[in-house]
DNA sequence: TAGGTTTGTTTCAAACTTTAACCAAGCGTC
DNA sequence: GACGCTTGGTTAAAGTTTGAAACAAACCTA
């Protein structure tokens, strides 16, 4: 089958597209690293630990919610709890698991850069976009998401580490 | 000045686009490291090689255009020389500059995997997506992008690094 | 319950990024 | 024409990411 390139159109919006998210991801980083010390990452970690029931995740799980690999995380974790700002459980039900905490100072971290990170956000995009352009960008968005997590074309790393691989921690919760 | 939180929306919206941006640009990353040995971001440099005139740019010149700094081009400029996609070339005019050339068979590679490249494109945004859709997309990522290469607030690394500092090269072109 | 498989996590090496110097060449000026 | 500032580019060291093992615990199943 003959390649079925970008239209004119779809071009532009790649282009704009692929310039949009550089430059977003650059200034998060660049705003985190200067208040919070830690990249947009770490700092989606913390924040993912944060509203789980007891600020508590299995790593997988937590591996899962941050969409990165548990090797990745693995070496974050490491560095956030040298930090103080996380800490390490394990798991008495599975022995195999462990749990990552998010601990008083790392909430305290969270809370004190948080309202720095929205104003980042709100700057660089929502004070720009209209109500309907908001909704737009979700249903977007949603629908790239949805297409990527759903496909097993593309091979991924290793089979467990499918999105759509939902599953209950066996001991999650309190 | 209290902090303004997102509204639920917007919550929604940021998310999915978190989400979406991270997803795609994983599968892409695999596509590519797959199809071609070299990250999403090499790939761009050397199409951005292949665009300019005599397939040939300054190394700044090519930095700005990558969105990226000129020492990780460095990098990745040694990184694809060493694979024979690239070359350097002093330039006569100026003794500080240097080119970055794309070899024939840079060209080539290029030829060979840009198919493969569209077609992941494709298959993870624009066959999901309306024309209107597409067309919003566009206006939203550049309403973005203006507001972020317009933007000082956001310390920069270094003054010349900023993508509006536009300057023609200074022995550019042929 | 022994054997093989799956699951949860870590480890390791290689590749990549960042940050802060560093050096040399141009530029301005006194 | 020497001083200082800017520009183009690289380097070095520390930090991060990746991808492929390695490992141990848990789960089959015959």
């Amino acid at each position: 089958m003959t390649t079925r390139w970008l239209t004119p159109k779809e071009q532009r919006a790649w282009r704009a597209y692929m310039a949009a998210t550089h430059l977003l991801e650059d200034a998060i980083d660049r705003q985190l690293q200067q208040d919070a010390g830690m990249p947009h990452l770490y700092y989606g970690i913390l924040a993912n630990l944060s509203e789980a029931p007891e600020r508590k995740l299995r790593m997988t799980d937590l591996a899962e919610k941050s969409k990165i690999t548990r090797s990745r995380l693995t070496y974050a974790v490491t560095r956030l709890e040298k930090d103080g700002l996380i800490r390490r459980e394990d798991c008495q039900w599975d022995k195999r698991s462990s749990f990552a905490i998010l601990t008083d100072e790392g909430m305290a971290v969270l809370e004190r850069t948080a309202p720095g990170h929205v104003e980042t956000v709100r700057a660089a995009v929502f004070d720009h976009l209209s109500a309907e352009q908001v909704e737009q960008l979700e249903e977007i968005s949603s629908v790239i998401a949805r297409a990527l997590e759903g496909d097993e074309s593309t091979p991924r790393p290793t089979a467990d580490e499918l999105p759509w691989r939902r599953r209950s921690s066996p001991c999650s919760g309190s």
